[in-house]
DNA sequence: TGTACATCAGTGAACGCGCGTTCACTGATGTAC
DNA sequence: TGTACATCAGTGAACGCGCGTTCACTGATGTAC
């Protein structure tokens, strides 16, 4: 067999996308040392020149997976100085981007790799936390700018924007891809943007239109 | 070692029930033919003269489960005659009272024992649409009865619904069980029902006020 | 009521299998001289 | 530029383990007489 060495951080790296192509295609049940070996196009026993146990692989992945999230959340903060709205909007959009881009990413989070593991579910925990505390922070800010009523609780604001992508996300998984994802969020972000956000004022004492919310249209 | 015999259906159940509680306490990798049989008090290979193989007890399991969703909607149906806004948020409690008594039940959902096995992903992805579908009819009767305003998409806002409890559920379970479960859930569906209500309108027009939409108080 | 028998839930040893991991060895690559 | 050597990614055989499942056997329970 030829043999095709690679160095360090590069292999490492490869490693973690072979593992959550499998947990996407086969499940975390056929996640083992020795199916990402074969994905990589290497033997099993390679795994561990790189690598101290499949532990190891599996915290890679998620590593790597969370640091995408919290920087998506990030780039939300600094948008929403502008419009807290629009920010949370193109958020919702690009978490959804991000999610199929790294398809095993939910299925490995309902996994015991993560639920059975004490560390990992911590991390899961507050790493949901932040989601929760940043969405919720960023709820505030559309407050404090006028686009949403403030009789709305933002941690309960928070929760339910969680929940416009899981069924969607669910629903897109089961039918193995075959639905529009993207457009159903869009849809269930509209319905979202009319719970929370400022009604709109009757036509005799109308203000100017806000430019920046951008709701959706419905046919 | 004393041996305690027990009837057919009766052992089924019982098996079932210790084959959800450990998904629940220790997650479907825990889920073997030895547990399940040392949790029921009896040797691995009784469990083979009530079932025949380890894939027809996650079957039961899965089949009694789905059967308690569709009782819940059904019942849903039925209420939806007098009142679709309050049989909804009636649905939505009983829901999450059904998912707190099952609780492996989620983590079932998202393993490998459903969505790797083709026939229990399909049962599952039809469910789900039963599910969807008659959220969505619940949406359109209420629009029938004025509860809900006309340019609603039912369709996007039976998705909504189902994110009413699953961020909240995630959460719950990610804390071990020490999270106000039905009270985050009882926001969000507060949070929801401004969403697609018909606005409250001027006091000058007010008509009676209807006495069924019992909307949640928010602090 | 007492006895003989059929039924069938439960038993424990054994199986083949895939798993994660170890380990002595290989040989291509980069570097020092 | 050529040679000797250190480095280290990759190899394949071997391991102990828990898994699902089989099978001949056990013995309590219910029933026929």
């Amino acid at each position: 067999m030829k043999r095709v060495r690679r160095s360090g951080e590069e292999r490492r790296d490869q490693i973690a996308r072979a593992a959550l192509a499998i947990v996407h295609e086969r499940g975390t049940g056929a996640l083992s040392i020795a199916s990402v070996a074969h994905r990589v196009g290497v033997a099993p026993s390679a795994l561990y020149r790189h690598f101290p146990d499949k532990d190891a692989i599996v915290g890679h992945m998620i590593t790597r997976l969370g640091a995408g999230v919290r920087a998506n959340l990030e780039r939300a903060v600094a948008e929403a100085r502008t419009d807290a709205v629009e920010a949370l909007g193109a958020f919702l959009t690009r978490h959804v981007e991000f999610l199929l881009e790294n398809r095993g990413f939910p299925m490995l989070i309902f996994s015991d790799l993560v639920l059975q593991h004490p560390g990992r579910r911590a991390a899961m925990l507050a790493t949901l936390d932040h989601f929760r505390g940043t969405i919720g922070q960023l709820v505030r800010e559309a407050q404090r700018q006028g686009a949403v009523r403030s009789d709305v609780d933002p941690e309960a604001a928070a929760f339910v924007f969680m929940g416009l992508f899981m069924p969607a996300g669910l629903h897109w998984h089961l039918a193995g891809g075959r639905t529009d994802l993207v457009g159903t969020v869009r849809r269930a972000w509209s319905i979202y943007l009319s719970g929370i956000a400022v009604p709109r004022v009757p036509a005799a004492r109308a203000r100017a239109p806000r430019r920046t919310l951008r709701q959706e249209k419905r046919s």
